[in-house]
DNA sequence: CCAAAAGTGTTCACGCTACACCCATGC
DNA sequence: GCATGGGTGTAGCGTGAACACTTTTGG
């Protein structure tokens, strides 16, 4: 112990868990069980222990509570004001992630006393909570625009309308459905199923698959994924 | 204590502390003069004590190695691989920042056994601080794009000739002077001062100053600062 | 036939690129 | 006068924005 005489903390991690359905995007949150704060809605969290990295334990957090796992998962940033949590000096670094809600079980609400709000009309969370996810969905709108992470929250198999419409959700903003067709066409990234979705129009809509193959190809030669300007 | 039962951490932090001058950014690095690793290269860092946040603690170290306040800093992503310290389980958070080596007294650097190195001709840094100093760069290149944090590693009045070098520094490449020119100059952020500057050619370069108060006026009314495409 | 969403075409304006071209001055 | 960096002008091209238009098919 050659550091032996300086000061230790308790290391939380919380997670920001999006999902996207119905053209709205959605939030993950959990009504504490216990205390402090209990009966609040907060964050997913829990503590790091010595024999796991910060982004082992945000796994372990995401996997209890949804039972998935290859989910996309990303650090977003450490909180460490002095009185965040009221019953001790706690660190916490928060992580962001993307689910796809076709896979998310419902049954798994009730079991750990979470639900879905919308990204508009979320309650007040305890601590620095609601600011982690103000942070959260900042990084979500920067990093949608210019890394192919949008189709994180899609099921596999999506008519451009969708993609558009998910666009839409984050933006808080109207797509021209032309342009936004033409532009994420361009870029090569999707393939064209031989199946038509027959739900949302008369015409039917082709429904598309993500290539992340070819995105990492495209990425090795200097391409990158860009939709600023949408 | 209410998490009396959960594991405690030590906590640092890890300064990379960007410079700039005659054409080159540069790292300032420490040889570090404690076990362990003694002897080797590394970033300014320091132990989060209880009475501390963590952004109070990186001033904290760059405050004690530069002399300098009021310096623009950003925290960057928190470290905590199992074995990244050899010598006890250490959580680190890095932050970035950025100097106007004008300010920076030469004296500092015996003073405690730092020196400013060349950004491509770093040596081979301890623990994961490389990795620490890759991500800060892609941050800087980055941010560097949307927001005016270059400034900050200029003195204050500086012609733009001098601005644009510092941007080929960081994005290591050739600007096209008329165009670069014309684009920070249609931005409205910077003060023409009554001087010129006679060092660098016979006809004379007149000095700006940027002004932070326009850029924040202009930023609460939608506008912001882009140097995408240069 | 009509409504409604899918998907295509077309025009316009703006902004970046590339490069030519003046300006001022010390030598 | 000429070399040198400062600074301006400008033609051309590419791309996003807006919106008209065609396609398909269930009711």
């Amino acid at each position: 112990m050659t550091y032996s005489s300086k000061d230790r903390f308790l290391i939380a991690v919380d997670c920001v868990i999006f999902g996207y359905s119905e053209g709205v995007l959605k939030l993950l949150l959990y009504k504490r069980d216990f205390e402090p704060e209990k009966g609040k809605w907060s964050l997913m969290g829990g503590f790091l222990s010595k024999k796991e990295t910060l982004d082992m334990a945000a796994y372990r957090v995401l996997a209890r509570i949804t039972g998935l796992r290859n989910i996309y998962m990303e650090q977003l940033s450490t909180f460490s004001e002095i009185g965040r949590d009221v019953a001790d000096r706690v660190i916490s670094t928060a992580y962001y992630s993307l689910i796809n809600l076709e896979e998310y079980d419902p049954a798994m609400l009730k079991k750990h006393g979470v639900e879905w709000f919308s990204i508009d009309e979320l309650p007040e969370l305890i601590f620095d909570h609601n600011e982690m996810v103000e942070k959260a969905l900042r990084r979500l709108k920067r990093k949608a625009k210019s890394e192919p992470i949008g189709f994180e929250l899609l099921p596999e198999k999506f008519t451009i309308t969708q993609l558009r419409n998910l666009y839409e959700a984050i933006y808080q903003c109207k797509l021209d459905p032309g342009n936004f067709r033409r532009k994420i066409m361009s870029m090569n990234l999707l393939d064209r199923l031989p199946y038509k979705d027959m739900n949302s129009s008369k015409k039917g809509a082709y429904l598309y698959a993500f290539n992340k193959e070819k995105y990492e190809i495209l990425s090795g030669n200097g391409f990158s994924f860009d939709l600023t300007g949408i």
